[in-house]
DNA sequence: TGACTCATGTCAGTATTCTGACATAGTCTT
DNA sequence: AAGACTATGTCAGAATACTGACATGAGTCA
């Protein structure tokens, strides 16, 4: 059956859904006593970086499709953390901005996670994690090389982000 | 805001998810002209390794609630891939077995899938392929070490395991 | 210029998963 | 042996994310 199947304890797939799985759960314990979620989490990281993104562009970058950024963002607009002016300054394209107030959201929620992060490398010298970042970059551009469909094109053609494996 | 935040591109954590959404996208588009989801595959791998597994079992193995996977369950049940007996031989759990069809339905399922993993490992040699799931294993010991709640009690308690980071 | 292709924003409906809660069956402790 | 603790199965409701679809700008190319 082992030989056959896939062998879950040792699949490098298997491995990679658990520590997913792991850095998730892990991520949720901190922000929930800050009233965010992990994916609150990513789009205010993603503005931080990168101040003006679309909602297009956001979805993209916390691997969700462009529709549920679109009613994420309505709840952070609400919220008070994010900006988005009425009228496009150019064609369709809404940037979108941290307030103050999701700057210092952030702050705390970021801090939190960089601990979890800390913790989730705790066990590894830096030769190793620069090991750990190659081989997972390795990964992502092998999945995507061939026979993958683009990511870009996740809509109107069948191609989600969820996260598993 | 690179130094202050958490530098995206260079993230273990980021890199993590994005490898992790990236396999999970390759294998929904192969699972689905099979007429298949990623976790009705991942019940029924677990349950060819382990047969007579428990729903809470296969909710841990799969990563999801176990009431996740008692709703999954039904549908698998209906579908006539697995079966369940009415009454628990001992205790309360219900040992659960894949029928000939879900084994015939596991068997392609499982083929595309070990495609797909072996398209992502493709730019690695044996040896690094060892090194990621070392490393692999080394951040999910890390995470669930200290501070890290316990997987097992997902429930009535507030941990649940939805994947992303 | 006009047709084509692509990306974005948005609305509506569906599906999946989670949270909360409860009863029950083993297990461990005293 | 009784009580406490843990784990399981299950039901119901809520939150979240996805699929499908449509209109609108922008860029490309003949």
């Amino acid at each position: 059956m082992s030989q056959d199947g896939v062998d879950l304890p040792t699949s490098v797939g298997y491995l990679l859904k658990e520590a997913s799985s792991a850095l998730r759960t892990a991520m949720e314990a901190v922000l929930r006593p800050l009233g965010m979620t992990v994916t609150h989490y990513s789009c205010l990281e993603l503005l931080a970086q990168r101040p003006g993104l679309s909602s297009s562009a956001l979805a993209r970058g916390a691997f969700v499709t462009r529709q549920s950024m679109h009613v994420l963002l309505q709840t952070l607009e609400q919220d008070g953390s994010v900006t988005r002016p009425a009228t496009a300054p150019t064609g369709k394209v809404l940037p979108i901005r941290l307030t103050p107030l999701g700057e210092e959201r952030l702050a705390a929620a970021s801090a939190a996670v960089r601990a979890v992060e800390r913790r989730m490398l705790g066990e590894l010298d830096e030769a190793e994690v620069a090991e750990a970042r190659r081989l997972l970059r390795s990964l992502v551009h092998a999945l995507r090389s061939e026979s993958a469909p683009d990511p870009d094109q996740r809509d109107d053609e069948g191609t989600p982000a969820n996260v598993a494996g």
